[in-house]
DNA sequence: TTGTTTTCAATTGTTCAACACTTGACAGAT
DNA sequence: ATCTGTCAAGTGTTGAACAATTGAAAACAA
């Protein structure tokens, strides 16, 4: 995974990169106030660069800064999940339309990609599964062949899996998703676009429906544990997109 | 134009805002190298307050970092302009096609806005005018009510907004683009939302090829005077995107 | 007890001065 | 003319300091 040019990226960078990744992993959860000067010792950099990592995390949403206050790691609201799978259906789904004349090798990543994802199911191994989940819609994402949507799609998406991070995952079972993937995938190759993109938003609506309860619960859940300054009334009992999503049946199977 | 609530902000980022105007404005060109004491000095911050602000307007995309041999403002490319246009196509016309049931404020905010625009026109004050130009656009996108969608697009039109401080504004009649935006009201409010997509679209296409040609003549007519690290073979002859636009007659009149 | 004011420690925001590291250019040697 | 070593300029990073703000405890008043 080395490039062969020197590794030449600044302190800050490296800083930020491994910041961005313990969010990411769920080792820093949502709501995890950081501290400036413990952070910067516990790797060994100044304060000044601590900051300057922080600064860039903060302006890719991951985490919260309020000023004189100090920083926490971001936590979805709601309206924040319904926002990004309206960015998801978009993006993808336009995608999918952009793939009338697919670059082959493309096509050739999104297979072995399937194929991993499921040699990582029936591992049990849900924490690749869920990686190569997101790959594969990482990867359609691509059929668009422009390098800034690709760049807001994963800004996103890491967005999202600060929120995935607080689902148990003993009450979900990543391999439940793998039929809806390959039949996107045969659909792809079959140029049924049309039918592609309306699996596609089925499985995405599921998706956010199903991340939407898990959500409402933690927020409902640990209100006392919670001593973010946000107590509004955010914990509503009421599912708030269930109106939207199209349908919460089962996609698969 | 000020909030009520108490001006609360980092020092660092209204540097970042001071810039970022100065950069849009043209005050600052594509290319110029900015060097962080100088610049520093000249607002009355600390170097290490300016470097902050430069790590936030470079990732905005607005200047560009090359470790340990300085910064400069960003400078556009075909490709650039070609995926910019890309993403004002899809969200723009996405954002259409979300105004089946328009909020009437915004539908008031579109028309007065309009009206603004042919005063400017009328004026003569070309500044004013392609700000309201944006504007409208920008206005356009709050059709599709996602925070996070509205601010990549308006991150976007920064970067495209610093390839348009080239344009000589002598060549160009920002008037001329009136009629289309007059059009696309028109049909918004009739509901006509497909064959406002395809106005808009066309409108769109027009406007990236004429750009390109002047981003063209640009690059091609000062390489030597920019002493930039990029001398490849940027400066093609051929509009790049030439191929690609589906119409290039004017749309209007 | 309850509500208000004061005090204070903790943390962030900002500055400053120094040093390490890279780079581009220039001068001298071949 | 090409190569090489030197060097000034500029960025990257550090550590320490001070200013500003906040939250909450402590002191006080009703």
């Amino acid at each position: 995974m080395e490039r062969s040019p020197i590794h030449r990226v600044s302190v800050a960078d490296q800083v930020a990169s491994n910041l961005r990744e313990r969010v990411l992993n769920g080792e820093l959860r949502p709501g995890t106030s950081l501290h400036e000067i413990p952070l910067a010792e516990s790797l060994g950099v100044s304060r000044n660069t601590m900051r300057e990592a922080v600064r860039i995390l903060s302006l890719e949403g991951l985490v919260k800064r309020n000023i004189h206050r100090g920083i926490a790691v971001a936590q979805l609201s709601l309206k924040d999940v319904h926002e990004i799978y309206h960015v998801r259906r978009l993006l993808e789904m336009q995608a999918i339309l952009a793939a009338k004349t697919p670059d082959p090798d493309l096509l050739r990543q999104l297979r072995t990609g399937l194929e991993q994802y499921e040699k990582a199911v029936r591992a049990r191994d849900w924490v690749a599964a869920v990686n190569h989940d997101l790959r594969f819609h990482r990867l359609i994402i691509r059929f668009l062949k422009n390098d800034r949507l690709e760049d807001f799609y994963q800004k996103t998406i890491g967005e999202l899996r600060m929120g995935m991070v607080l689902v148990d995952r003993r009450h979900d079972d990543p391999g439940m998703l793998v039929p809806v993937h390959r039949r996107l995938y045969q659909l792809l190759i079959a140029k049924k676009l049309r039918e592609c993109t309306e699996i596609l938003a089925r499985h995405l609506d599921d998706s956010e429906s199903r991340l939407c309860r898990v959500l409402d619960d933690h927020l409902a859940g640990n209100s006392s544990a919670n001593h973010g300054p946000e107590a509004k009334a955010r914990s509503v009992r009421k599912v708030r997109s269930a109106g939207k999503v199209r349908s919460v049946a089962r996609v698969h199977d």
